[in-house]
DNA sequence: AACAATAATAAGAATCATTCTTAAATTTAA
DNA sequence: TTAAATTTAAGAATGATTCTTATTATTGTT
């Protein structure tokens, strides 16, 4: 049926064109460490898209994670934190400033999905371990949300 | 100084005197292992308590977490799931119909969180570990919400 | 370039979980 | 029982996110 030749999708179409604006916020998210919010991405390009629409922000960010090109990181106090680094890490979130950090330690047992499997007759897609306490601003005492 | 005598303070004093709803909605949460929501909890409780308002449900429930009765099981398709099994253990999430079970197998490395705080000089309070999948019926399509 | 079809957008309304406000009702202390 | 403090119901307000719609931009095709 039609799919040995060269025409595309419409989706497949829709992706190889990628809006400027579309560019930018994915380049935002993936150009960041701060796991930013769909608010903070939409501040840092109004700038230079004075036009931009924070609709048009999540709308965006919907459309990556189905895509799978970017993640959610957490949610910290009620917002969603993105997450451009799909590479297996874990995170450590700062209860006070609600930062969110990388961690590449491993923390991942693989024995222990098979075990969880076959004690629950479930199966596990993947595992997240998150880190919380307080950062070392926080730690000194020299705060500030980031 | 006063520290010494009988008497309370009047937020102990509070904490002695639950309402009747304010019982019911913790024992709600803490005779389930489904992980309610708010929502849950108000729809439990509805039928004794005829002139229950959600609001109540809500601020109990902020009371009990401050208070440290309850705690944050997850947040699944943008709603808390509270715990009110307070011991150590993990939870796992079906992606599909948003159950979350719990897990008592050991899955906390106590070496770890000191590699943590050193490597990145943070002070880890505790950390979260949750598995995501498929839960057994979901596994056999015979899904529906829990 | 001009056209039609398709996709992306801005703006703002709508939604949904949660929090807050207020006035009334209940409980407590004395 | 009376006054102070607490709790509540009801519903308004909030805040993050999603949806709707009309408009604009892009693409593929002549």
């Amino acid at each position: 049926m039609d799919t040995s030749n060269t025409t595309l999708t419409a989706s497949q179409k829709k992706r190889q064109n990628f809006s400027k604006k579309r560019q930018a916020i994915l380049e935002t998210i993936r150009n960041t460490t701060t796991h930013p919010t769909a608010e903070w991405v939409y501040q840092t390009l109004k700038p230079e898209y004075p036009d931009l629409s924070l609709g048009t922000v999540y709308r965006n960010i919907a459309a990556f994670k189905k895509e799978g090109l970017i993640c959610r990181a957490a949610i910290v106090n009620g917002q969603e934190r993105l997450d451009g680094n799909l590479s297996a890490h874990s995170h450590f979130i700062c209860k006070e400033c609600g930062a969110v950090l990388d961690l590449y330690e491993d923390v991942a047992d693989p024995a222990r999905n098979q075990v969880i499997e076959q004690n629950y007759q479930v199966e596990v897609e993947y595992q997240k371990v998150v880190f919380y306490g307080k950062c070392s601003a926080c730690k000194s005492g020299s705060a500030g949300l980031p």
